[in-house]
DNA sequence: CGTATCCTCAAACGATCGTTTGATTCCATC
DNA sequence: GATGGAATCAAACGATCGTTTGAGGATACG
């Protein structure tokens, strides 16, 4: 399958898919590389380790989604007014469009998976490479939530990161209907977490 | 270390602490026998099998859990009014008092972790054993919250567990401070959590 | 054709995994 | 003190893990 692209993107996505199944450590490099199509040792020749594969398993989509939060959020602080519902949306609609487009829907869950593992270097990894972006929203949140003490303001944003991963990690009990096309699917979806996250934010 | 307590509780403590740090495969029984002092083939002889430990010990907490927590909403049900935050509180703090008495600190992120894991197996335990509470207090929210549709108030239920979860796990940047005690951090917990919860559920 | 470079392959390495075995110790009951 | 089931022990089982090796194939440039 997907004989046409090169070893490293079969491994890559390969593998993206088998973590978010098995786990980091449920994976194995033998199911991982049956899966591929590839070599056993291929994971080893191009990235060094099983360890360095995971590291660039987030680093090909964080590059995608954190670009595209970015750039959400510098289209919307260039205008005249600004709501929480755009900050909002500009954190989420980048993170659910990756379900949909590059075939990266499998990603949600390893970032879930991740956050599970309390893996002191990946969240080392994740922080030093991501952590501007989340420095950026934050900053937006409280210009936007002037009343919120910083205490309160991280609290707050810390309950809206752990409510969207777990929902689009795709836990719910909320499945698409058959009757409902997977755009309008994710709009509902997008429309529900935002409702939720506003007010949520704004809490007296 | 524990030498009082007999092999079993042993065994279930360091499996829960190693469980919370390495995950359910990271952490092996080699290590996990010489943690609780006990020999290697101690779990086998006791639990069956590592899966059958693993399952014991989600039951020893969840028994202790799900017990306050129907006893907090059997509590609040006898009383003439009843507010959202109440419900919220009954759901919330037993999960937060799990991690202060029994030892029990380190389950939420065993539990956050099965989240993470879509281990179909131990999902169908979780539903079977402790479904009835979810159903419980779901239908609390409902009479509470008349002005939703099933669907909406299923949803915002999900993205409150998600919070709850990730909070609980102990991502947070928000760490306790040393000149707040234990029981006041606990407290100023909860409150962050039952406001920005129910400032959700509420959302037009 | 020669050869240099990148890549792939089957096979093996040592380590560690969950589990089982059979002998031994503990301990309550007679 | 003898007896028998429960519990513990060291040792080994086969399986699987991540990684390494060295030979061979593919391709481009001289």
């Amino acid at each position: 399958m997907n004989s046409s692209a090169s070893t490293k993107e079969r491994i890559l996505t390969a593998a993206e898919a088998l973590f978010a199944q098995r786990g980091f450590e449920g994976a194995s490099l033998r199911q991982l590389t049956a899966a591929a199509g590839v070599n056993l040792a291929a994971v080893n020749y191009h990235f060094g380790s099983k360890d360095h594969l995971v590291e660039q398993v987030f680093k090909r989509r964080l590059d995608q989604l954190n670009g595209r939060r970015m750039a959400a959020l510098r289209l919307i602080a260039s205008q005249p007014e600004t709501s929480l519902e755009d900050v909002l949306s500009a954190f989420i609609r980048p993170a659910l469009d990756l379900s949909h487009d590059g075939g990266g829907g499998l990603f949600m869950r390893v970032l879930a998976r991740a956050f599970a593992e309390h893996d002191d270097s990946l969240r080392k990894f994740l922080s030093e490479n991501y952590g501007h972006v989340m420095r950026q929203f934050t900053a937006e949140f409280a210009r936007l939530l002037p009343g919120l003490s910083k205490e309160e303001l991280y609290w707050r944003i810390d309950l809206v990161t752990g409510a969207l991963t777990h929902a689009m990690s795709g836990f719910g009990i909320i499945q698409r209907k058959s009757d409902v096309s997977e755009v309008t699917h994710r709009e509902q979806t997008a429309e529900h977490l935002i409702r939720f996250a506003a007010s949520g934010l704004r809490a007296p």
